[in-house]
DNA sequence: TTAGTCGACTAAACACTGTTTAGTCGGCGG
DNA sequence: CCGCCGACTAAACAGTGTTTAGTCGACTAA
């Protein structure tokens, strides 16, 4: 009797169905925007119901986070291969600014929002994204073995260098702090190349502030 | 009879309590944790007077990112105006990260919260700001001139550059994005670094991705 | 001194929010 | 057929930003 089976069917679709529509809802007017009321009006339940499948509004938010996650490294893996060397990296992380700008309200759960700061406890569940940022890192590391970088760089240390980069154009973008007029696509771009720039050249003065976290 | 002039004075005065009382409840709670009843309990008002001071808690929210960017100038300018050269463009931008570090809750009104994004569209009111960033651009003119740079590099194109990738490690740490054990500090040193590496070095490869804002 | 005006302030309400509770109801297993 | 159990809901609770109606006191002009 696979009662019990297709309950749990029910279950997963019904929870699937209350993250389609907390995703559109939310993708169309920001986290902060989307009531748990309006989502349970979406999909035609009382609000109460969707506490049967998640705990709290935050763990829809999690959880959409990790939808956003698996679509960002989708979009990576859809890089062309033969792309050699430098141009692979700078390929990489133009493209996580190309997501920041393509699916801005994933990127803010997953980089700046501040409410549901759980994100940063919920590691475990992360952990995916620690699997990639250590292939990325290998892949990183082939380019410097290449050359094109010099001998002994930390291929972790270039990915978090080039990634805080672009994040800080990306955020800039999103959160509207530009100049009006300012072409925030040649500003990622730009500031990319001049960290990739740096870190070919090699980094070499080391200045020490007093600490500050 | 300045009777007027008195009733300013205590209208000020009062405006003044109302900031001050929200600045302190929201350093130490985060924007979106006071409300208006909260701010009202601590100047002893009825939550609807402050509505007699301020349209919304959106212009609090404005008149407190004013002040944070006075406080952020106030910092700048403490810089020891010995340093030469690059040293004086690198002391700067540390100052931001420093900055952000310190005041965290006024940097998170002045460049990531998005709940109140009139921010990027009050520029009027912020106009002090663009003053700011023309003075800074001119102190970076002066170093290009020094020949730190290659001749031709466009001073604010610099301060863009470097500040946003201050921006981006300030941003993960605020919230809470970095991985365990990640040294922010650190982090913020090498991508400036190599940010101002690839700057003097001279950025020669453009690439172009598809527009996407 | 008194009458009237005007602004500051408040109590209460409105329309929301996330979440909890009590209770109903329907399909399932014994 | 009965009892159970899980899913679901209506209603409430405590909170939010904001508005409204009305009080009250200080000031001004007669």
């Amino acid at each position: 009797m696979g009662v019990r089976e297709r309950h749990e069917r029910e279950r997963e679709a019904v929870a699937r169905a209350i993250l389609d529509a907390a995703r559109e809802l939310f993708v169309a007017e920001g986290y902060q925007n989307v009531s748990i009321r309006k989502i349970a009006e979406k999909i035609e339940y009382s609000p109460a119901a969707i506490y049967g499948y998640f705990a709290s509004k935050d763990d829809i938010f999690l959880a959409l986070a990790e939808e956003g996650f698996r679509l960002l490294f989708a979009c990576e893996e859809e890089a062309p291969r033969v792309l050699p060397g430098v141009d692979r990296i700078r390929d990489g992380f133009l493209r996580f600014y190309h997501f920041s700008c393509t699916h801005p309200e994933y990127f803010a759960l997953m980089f700046v929002d501040r409410s549901v700061p759980r994100i940063s406890r919920d590691w475990e569940r992360f952990g995916f994204v620690r699997e990639m940022r250590e292939s990325m890192a290998a892949g990183i590391q082939t380019v410097i073995d290449s050359g094109a970088f010099p001998p002994g760089t930390n291929p972790e240390s270039v990915f978090r260098i080039l990634m805080s980069a672009v994040h800080g154009v990306a955020v800039l973008r999103l959160c509207e702090r530009l100049a009006p007029g300012e072409d925030a696509d040649a500003l990622a771009r730009d500031t990319l190349e001049a960290a990739l720039a740096g870190l070919r050249a090699g980094i070499t003065h080391t200045f020490h502030p007093e600490k500050c976290s």
